[in-house]
DNA sequence: ATCAATAATAGTAACTGTTACTATTATAAG
DNA sequence: CTTATAATAGTAACAGTTACTATTATTGAT
């Protein structure tokens, strides 16, 4: 089982992810914010990037996407939803969606005390629908 | 990017699958199905069950949930919800919601041809309610 | 400002879940 | 029954992530 620490010191490594995710509206992986990141912090190792994605998401700073093959990181920690192509796995943000898509908020579900509700569209993105694809190529 | 071919012929280890985890209300991992399967048939491969269980998901036989850590597979391939454990990452059904918990259904989003919607919610099960965690283990 | 305690890091190794490969076996059409 | 080839078992490889360790940086106290 992860052990997610809570932050106990401040460090220009975790200061830089958090800005330069805050600056996107696309949602990059670890990796693609290791590349990012590298560009102010050339000596920035992978772990640390991780390790800081995990520690921002788990104060609530960023929100963590886990619903593909790798997990993907949104500055905008705001209530939005997303969309997630499943052929080329590119997700979009939602925003035009109706405030009440969701009628109601639950605070105990099946035993559970509810802290949050995920939702994914899944779809099919312009590009991928030009090249009429019929292949399932992710489920 | 990954190609999940539809089935062609008939297989034992196909259908001993699918039958094995219909039986099942809880939602198994791919090892885990993989442990059960094994007691019907010894000799079966892992790589065999994730190839069935990818090749079922694809032809929507089963369900595959891919919100936590490990893909999860439920027999119940009739619409309804789950909820995760934020601490033990324990997956259980949601039977009591609202059938109109979502208001409306899109074709269309973002320029997205939409083709489903994924729910999870996110809570603390009983079990973990009682250990009164104040770390977060699973984000 | 300097020091001491230790949080956080860089670099790397290891791990976990999953997918690909290959020789063999099983299915189903003719 | 034969034959083409889909599907398999067993294993190796892979991707994404996490753990480990020696070193560096932060912060509170002097």
């Amino acid at each position: 089982m992860k052990n997610i620490k809570r932050p106990q010191r401040r460090s220009k490594q975790r200061q830089t992810i958090l800005d330069e995710l805050k600056k996107l509206t696309t949602h990059p992986t670890a990796v693609e914010m290791y590349e990012i990141v590298r560009e102010t912090l050339p000596n920035i190792s992978l772990g640390t990037v991780y390790r800081n994605l995990e520690m921002l998401a788990a104060n609530g700073n960023i929100v963590k996407l886990k619903f593909g093959t790798s997990a993907r990181f949104d500055g905008n920690s705001s209530r939005h939803y997303h969309v997630r192509c499943i052929h080329c796995g590119e997700v979009n943000d939602i925003d035009e969606l109706p405030e009440d898509f969701v009628k109601q908020d639950f605070d105990k579900l099946g035993g559970y005390k509810i802290v949050g509700c995920k939702v994914e569209f899944v779809g099919i993105c312009p590009t991928c629908s030009e090249k009429n694809i019929n292949e399932v190529s992710q489920v």
